[in-house]
DNA sequence: GAGTGGTCTAGACCACCCT
DNA sequence: GGGTGGTCTAGACCACTCC
């Protein structure tokens, strides 16, 4: 029977004893952990309430659940980005385009970066390392764009790509913050709703006066993480 | 009774049909919403269905329940603060000292400043707008520091506390992440286990060689926003 | 077929707020 | 006292995986 913390509910006290177990690494990571009809019966408490403790496990990134199999730890591995160095191509990632469409920019989050209300031309892409999903971008461009570019788009960096035509970045405005996972970003990473997410959503004005480029770039919070230097 | 959308479940489709509801200023933000009694006969799902779709739009922050009273669309705006300018005291910001102690630093989250191992200075502080928290700050310190000035790190930014002693801040090294809430920071801006948490861990040398200060300030995802502009 | 996690339900109890 | 949200339970069904 597990112990009741004064003014903490069965499922947090469920939550933080595995949380201390996942921690203390009485799990293995390859191994499912027990189901919840064995930790049900161990802590006491009915399969529902181990199924509640489980579930806010998973929406912290601790655990993963598969369907038909178990429950396991998850591994934490996380990419360190240096800011202010726009997207070196590091040797183990690889880039997907996903589509190329034209739309206007409709995410309320943009408006910190003062968008056109034009439609433009929009990238979607993920960027992965061993075999998983790290990143999620999602760019947006003038339209009058050089279709010889356009081509480019879907495996490399917009940044890359427009180098590579002698278009340069020269101011660059960003701003970092998190958000909750929903939608699409959902199935990309396999993450449950609500995922604490982090995102940079910047503006670069290029040399060429007509093309100043927009975007979100997004990944799961035990994905990614950025740095800065100062000065 | 409710659609079912094909590869959805009942508490995703209530979930995005409140969602739909909320962007739409379909609800009040002063009145609550509908009760989920009500809610549950007008989508023709149990009421448990309707409380599991309520808690995910908690954790995703579109909502906030007041026990006693009812669920309300939560009010979104978040402040926006520069990255590379240090701390300057907004007017509408106060700054609430929560403890002074000595500790080492044992989150492991700060090993990517590789952080001394011995026992240090700790201070906690939240800083507050509109009466509500907006950052929760830690900061580690050299605990040869004057007494004088840390007397006033309860109620200074502690850059701003050694400036007055001619301590001046030389190299910063930040970094930023997302992580879900859990502990402290839950009752501290009180949201649920699992909230998405926007984090700046930083280091930063100063003009005295004996003194380094390290820290992690951390906001809920929709409170806080961070801006940096290149070059 | 047995075990897994995921969903949905009904029903009960509690603490809280309001009138 | 009647409303609210929060918790905990039992029981059922499904899709999935593995043997």
């Amino acid at each position: 029977m597990i112990k009741l913390q004064p003014s903490q509910s069965l499922h947090e006290s469920v939550r933080e004893e595995l949380r201390r177990r996942i921690t203390a690494g009485a799990y293995s990571v390859d191994l499912p952990i027990p189901s919840t009809a064995m930790l049900s019966e161990e802590f006491g408490v009915s399969s529902i309430t181990v199924k509640r403790a489980l579930r806010d496990l998973q929406a912290a990134g601790a655990l993963v659940a598969v369907p038909g199999k178990g429950t396991y730890v998850k591994r934490q591995q996380r990419l360190l980005r240096q800011l202010d160095v726009m997207q070196p191509s590091l040797d183990d990632t690889s880039i997907r385009g996903v589509s190329i469409t034209r739309e206007k920019i409709t995410d309320p989050t943009m408006n910190a970066l003062a968008p056109p209300d034009h439609v433009m031309l929009c990238i979607r892409k993920t960027i992965w390392t061993d075999d998983a999903p790290v990143m999620y971008d999602l760019t947006y461009l003038s339209p009058e764009i050089d279709n010889e570019i356009v081509d480019e788009f879907g495996t490399k960096f917009v940044v890359d790509a427009l180098k590579m035509h002698s278009i340069h970045v020269q101011k660059t405005r960003i701003v970092i913050d998190a958000a909750p996972a929903s939608g699409t970003v959902e199935e990309i990473f396999d993450v449950p709703n609500g995922y604490p997410m982090l995102r940079r959503l910047y503006r670069m004005e290029t040399s060429d006066p007509g093309i100043t480029v927009y975007g979100v770039l997004q990944a799961p919070f035990d994905r990614l993480a950025c740095t800065v230097n100062f000065p």
